[in-house]
DNA sequence: ATGGCGTGGTAGCCACGA
């Protein structure tokens, strides 16, 4: 199996290169974020026509998780259950693979904006809400897989400059407790299992030359449980994307299993 | 690195992202 998460900062201008990226790469699996639509306007045509299933959470402008497969989804979960929420972060379903059921589950964590903000309470709220949930489901669902955009860079090495960000979203202390708490529940970041010392970055501010300059972080995840972890071969983050014409700001993160 | 970019709204020298 090959899966991917991809924040691809609006489907409708970048459809065309999640289709090149797909056709490319021959995912079984890739979860994207901020889709920045609703669900009429989601591309179900297109994706099947490459052979894949979708379902997608959606809202306009902002937003919007989806679920692109080549195995059957069911049992789909639009939102953190018991957490009352406008935004569109959030979706679940269960596959069923050469490795078994799994329940597969794509967040966009909130941004935070600034650790004084009110969206910063609202990010760490979520995330709390979040692992209430992921310790009920994984009673259910023992093989899980959790991936999307974090906004969390969970260690020093994860940051270009955590100097600098120590105290800013992203990188700051309460973000990375948060970020442990889920991989208390036995959870294993899988580039940094796969790469324990590898110093590679998914996301590139458009600003500043981000990009050229590798001024970068690694906030794109894929968790797993230990007997998935432990079956993944390959963690990659593809910074191809990053150097199309127009391109999101993140880069796709695909592990091989 | 935070003005500097990009997207999507709407007509606001806007909101939001990260």
């Amino acid at each position: 199996m090959k899966l991917a998460t991809w924040n691809v900062n609006s489907l409708t201008v970048r459809i065309g290169q999640v289709e090149e990226w797909i056709k490319k790469n021959q995912p079984d699996l890739l979860l994207i974020q901020e889709t920045k639509q609703d669900n009429t306007k989601f591309p179900h045509e297109t994706i099947s026509a490459l052979g894949y299933k979708s379902i997608h959470n959606g809202q306009k402008t902002y937003n919007g998780v989806a679920i692109i497969s080549k195995y059957e989804l069911y049992d789909v979960q639009n939102n953190i259950p018991q957490f009352e929420d406008e935004q569109k972060r959030f979706i679940a379903a269960t596959i069923n693979t050469e490795h078994g059921k799994i329940r597969v589950v794509c967040v966009y964590v909130p941004n935070g904006q600034s650790v004084d903000s009110e969206k910063y309470h609202y990010k760490l709220n979520w995330l709390n809400y979040f692992i209430q949930w992921l310790k009920n489901e994984m009673k259910m669902y023992p093989d899980i897989i959790i991936a999307g955009d974090f906004n969390i860079a969970p260690q020093d090495i994860d940051c270009h400059d955590p100097e600098a960000w120590k105290h800013s979203i992203l990188v700051s202390q309460k973000e990375r407790e948060a970020f442990q708490k889920i991989l208390d529940l036995k959870l294993l970041d899988s580039f940094r299992k796969i790469n324990p010392n590898e110093i590679q970055y998914s996301w590139w501010d458009y600003r500043m030359g981000g990009f050229r300059r590798n001024l970068g972080m690694r906030i794109d995840h894929i968790l797993m449980n230990k007997k998935l972890a432990d079956m993944a071969k390959l963690c990659v983050i593809d910074k191809e994307p990053r150097k199309y014409e127009r391109p999101s700001d993140h880069a796709p993160v695909m592990v091989e299993m």
